[in-house]
DNA sequence: TATATTTTTTGAACATTGTTCAATTTATTG
DNA sequence: CAATAAATTGAACAATGTTCAAAAAATATA
């Protein structure tokens, strides 16, 4: 019926998003319905569309939470110019947050968007940003090759670990040896970037 | 209202897969609801309840024959023996075969599942037969290494080519460069192939 | 052949979805 | 205090998967 002023639109948006976040974390993505977020904050489906412009919508922001919680563990890891030792430590941490974090990692990865739904550019920020921490990791292995590969080699190590954590996952494809994803993720990376180094050092000779 | 006898139900469940794949092919995955399927070949939705168990099976019915499908593309190619070559080549066909038909691709690798529901085994057969081809390719590689580590390395391959595959088809991560998939596939299997053959030569001296 | 039984097929029904929007109520402004 | 603006609602709509009693046709049985 009415107007309330329980919160500013700005609460309210917070509010929506953190009963999201929740909704996703404890039931998985499919229960985050308009209804049960609007009952979650105790307010009516439509006020949602105040908020966001649509389901869509939503779970992007959602997912670009995520995107930011994760980058912020990254921050948090000192590089020593080491690419090994670097790029492990964030592999730690990239398995810990999608461990912690299983549900909302689920759905950044599965959620599939709306046939007409375009990707906004503040997300594409959102994910240069992360692939930003990856590529400086990397940066030594790519020493004298230019910055495109660089930027390549980062993007395809990075598809290739969101390939076996979201098959992982699904349980959609039987990975059958019963290798937890830990190891699965590692043995890319180690072998992807011994590849790198490898063929890099042929060119050399 | 009536029974009719315009077909079997082999021949029925036969005419509702090929609706389902003309559906998925043209218009999304999106698209394939069992009221569109039911229209398609002139029946009512109850009828498809008599051939399927319910959506989610419909689905997984034709994703195993895409897998067959491409399965039946990998078994053309002739193995010779020679690691790189042979790999390259089912990589050609894996690539050809997912631009050819992007449509149930996309599916296979993004349509979710409903929260209960179990991958049967026979699904599971059919990944294992495929990546049996893979396994074949790959196995000069890994010529002194356990089996464990073939069956492991093949996974890790397959998986994250999946990785690239359905990034680069969602654009939910923008990968920017405009590297083509192509290229992608390709820089993740020569490196990884790379890294474990020099690896393996490191191990040995 | 006539009757009974089994098997198909239907389409209306139900519960849930996302989404819209006129109506209503409150806050804010003049 | 009146007028305007803003926000919140909840009923409504279309579309979804799914079920199931009824109906009809094929088949079996007498």
């Amino acid at each position: 019926m009415a107007r309330r002023s329980d919160h500013s639109r700005e609460e309210l948006h917070e509010l929506a998003m953190r009963a999201a976040r929740e909704i996703v974390e404890t039931d998985g993505y499919r229960a985050l319905t308009a209804r049960n977020v609007a009952d979650a904050i105790g307010y009516s489906p439509g006020t949602l569309y105040n908020l966001f412009a649509n389901l869509d919508d939503m779970v992007m922001r959602v997912n670009g939470r995520t995107l930011d919680d994760l980058h912020d563990r990254f921050a948090e890891v000192t590089t020593t110019g080491d690419v090994d030792r670097d790029i492990g430590t964030l592999l730690d941490c990239y398995l810990g947050f999608i461990d912690e974090h299983a549900g909302l990692w689920h759905m950044l990865l599965n959620y599939s968007l709306s046939e007409g739904y375009k990707v906004p550019d503040w997300y594409d920020r959102k994910v240069q940003r992360l692939l930003g921490v990856v590529e400086a990791a990397l940066a030594p292995l790519f020493g004298q090759s230019g910055a495109h590969d660089l930027a390549n080699g980062t993007r395809v190590l990075w598809a290739s670990l969101h390939g076996i954590s979201a098959l992982s996952e699904a349980g959609k494809l039987n990975l059958v040896t019963g290798q937890p994803v830990r190891e699965m993720a590692r043995s890319l990376v180690i072998n992807f970037i011994a590849g790198v180094r490898a063929r890099s050092a042929e060119r050399q000779s």
